[in-house]
DNA sequence: ACATAATGCAATTTATATATGTCATAAAGT
DNA sequence: ACTTTATGACATATATAAATTGCATTATGT
């Protein structure tokens, strides 16, 4: 399922998937897909990708509430 | 770093590594160095395990806080 | 209409998480 | 002393996350 709280936090901080992606370590494409939920990071690039929207792993990657 | 709420959660419910490995669906091995902090699970293996112990990601994975 | 930026999509390659199997060891029970 | 259970360590194999590259599309701006 999609990762739309993922997409709001980037938002909220006005990067794109590119700038995230270049600030958190990991390639474009990496962001796009986990926005879109077509994959499984590991657990480094969630907590990389946490630190960076100054968000906790609950806040961005536990139970997405809907679909 | 190893991971000792993770131990202890498990310890809580009572559960061997071979145990929690069951029921989680992996092989009793990546719980083993997943307590020992020898990598980087992916992010749906951290969601099954907090599932099996009533723990979120936060409790589980969210920054070690000593050593 | 034309640029440009942001994003989705798809193929291939590389790195690594995870499985599988086996052995060693330490603790607990008998 | 001998089992049995739990755990750590190691090697190899497999599955898949992630990188790399390129192209299509949808905005947004001019």
């Amino acid at each position: 399922m999609k990762n739309v709280r993922l997409k709001m936090a980037r938002i909220e901080h006005d990067l794109s998937q590119e700038e995230l992606a270049k600030k958190v370590g990991v390639t474009r494409q990496t962001i796009g897909l986990i926005e879109l939920g077509k994959y499984n990071p590991t657990l480094s690039v969630c907590i990389a990708i946490c630190k960076t929207l100054n968000k906790t792993l609950d806040d961005l990657f536990w139970e997405e509430q809907s679909e």
